[in-house]
DNA sequence: AATAAAGGTTTACGTTGCGTAAAGGTCAAG
DNA sequence: CTTGACCTTTACGCAACGTAAACCTTTATT
């Protein structure tokens, strides 16, 4: 008994293009095609694409089942059981994300009134993540693991306040190092005033400090274009380097 | 403040290619170009793209992104309870695959020693529903949603004897059948017998039995080549035919 | 100022599993 | 001999980019 891909198609709920496909793909091929090229499936193919469908149904991609249809018991069983781990991370994921979007919803209803402190840690959790794609690879390398994760948490443990005196020292900090930037006479006294102050704001968040450290991150305000850009912007040209020198003698 | 689409992208996290696709489907564009076609983004779009990330985190799809960003709230809702019924809906199908790859993985070890009867009835059920896809609609549209059901039970409720006794009866009934069409002089006789023995296979599934269904059942047997095709293979060219015929006669 | 290195651009194919035409042969039936 | 019904191959489309090719700009270095 041959069955046409039609046939074929309508005892197994497929289409017709799918047949043709799993034919183009090695996956199930006809017992014989016509002089015309028409495909006809015997009782084996049929038994066979019930088998992939079976694994189709399990969410396998096609070319885990072609492996497992091919393949003897041994190799089956880890199959089965990546893609196991694989649902099961899968569904674990998906069960953060049905949370994620409750809250989500909860915040766009208002029901979620933020309280200033949450909003403040929502700020403080953004910028770490922000610098942590900007530079934490950088300075991972530089500093070690440890480091940086402390810098992290005392970020994250810093009250509203002390943030706040953070942001003055360094408003502090800019307005020094334009006024020096400007000055004909540069006076020692002035950049060891500015390194103290970017000391200070340092210690914020680098509890550890040594001065080798901060001749090191001095370095790396030049070297990265980012730091450049921010304190020359802020303080005028050549503010970034002014500072690293700065830091490099005093600190 | 301006970024490069390289200087973007290590502040996000994303790769360029992301940035330049993003502005090709008009999910996110920089706010100036070069005259040699540089892309710059600002702050902006720092906070645009994250927002981006935001949704994509929760396997949003950038069209809805694209949508959700550009209205109000009150189709942002909307667009969030959609996703979250989807969300939870997947979760459903993926708890259901975990526990079909479990058994999968438990009947690969052999732990499940399949008895007689499971196998039997996991047989039943694939007869069941080749024929469904085979001839489901038709018949359904022939003899209504009842009497299918009721067949379908009556076809799992059968005992591993009975479909013995089944098979048996359509042994004999396909080889009187080719006795009979290879007969110079066609007895009445003969074709009654046949008749009464596919009755009494029908009525294995068909509790329902009318003469009235029978005849038109043995229409089908014409119109439908798959049906030709069975009987003409099993007990010669011509067989269906007859079959037909005796049935209309003497049903 | 010339050159190398780093970074930018567009174009386009590959991925997964088919759906959906388009253009054109083949086969059984009237 | 002509319909239809069914078959074939070819090929674009989808989602969200990864990857590579070929080539132009900007920045750094000599």
């Amino acid at each position: 008994m041959l069955y046409s891909i039609k046939q074929m198609a309508q005892m197994s709920g497929v289409s017709t293009r799918t047949l043709r496909y799993y034919d183009e793909i090695h996956l199930l091929k006809p017992t014989k095609t016509n002089e015309a090229g028409y495909r006809f499936y015997s009782t084996v193919e049929v038994d066979r694409l019930q088998q992939i469908l079976f694994y189709r149904e399990l969410n396998f991609k096609l070319s885990d089942i072609q492996r497992i249809l091919s393949s003897e018991s041994q190799s089956i069983q880890s199959i089965l059981h990546t893609h196991y781990d694989a649902l099961v991370e899968e569904r674990n994921h998906i069960d953060s994300l049905i949370e994620a979007v409750e809250h989500t919803i909860a915040y766009h209803k208002g029901e979620i009134e933020m309280s200033n402190e949450e909003k403040f840690a929502a700020f403080k959790k953004k910028r770490i993540e922000e610098n942590e794609n900007k530079f934490g690879e950088e300075i991972r390398e530089k500093y070690g693991e440890e480091a940086v994760e402390e810098a992290n948490q005392s970020w994250m443990g810093m009250s509203e306040e002390s943030y706040k005196e953070m942001q003055e020292i360094e408003s502090e900090l800019i307005e020094r190092l334009k006024q020096f930037n400007q000055q004909k006479n540069q006076q020692k006294e002035d950049a060891k005033q500015i390194v103290m102050l970017h000391k200070k704001w340092l210690q914020y968040t680098w509890s550890t400090y040594s001065s080798e450290a901060h001749k090191s991150l001095a370095d790396m305000y030049i070297a990265d274009e980012r730091f450049t850009q921010y304190y020359d912007e802020k303080a005028g040209v050549g503010a970034a380097q002014l500072l690293r020198d700065s830091i490099l003698a005093y600190a």
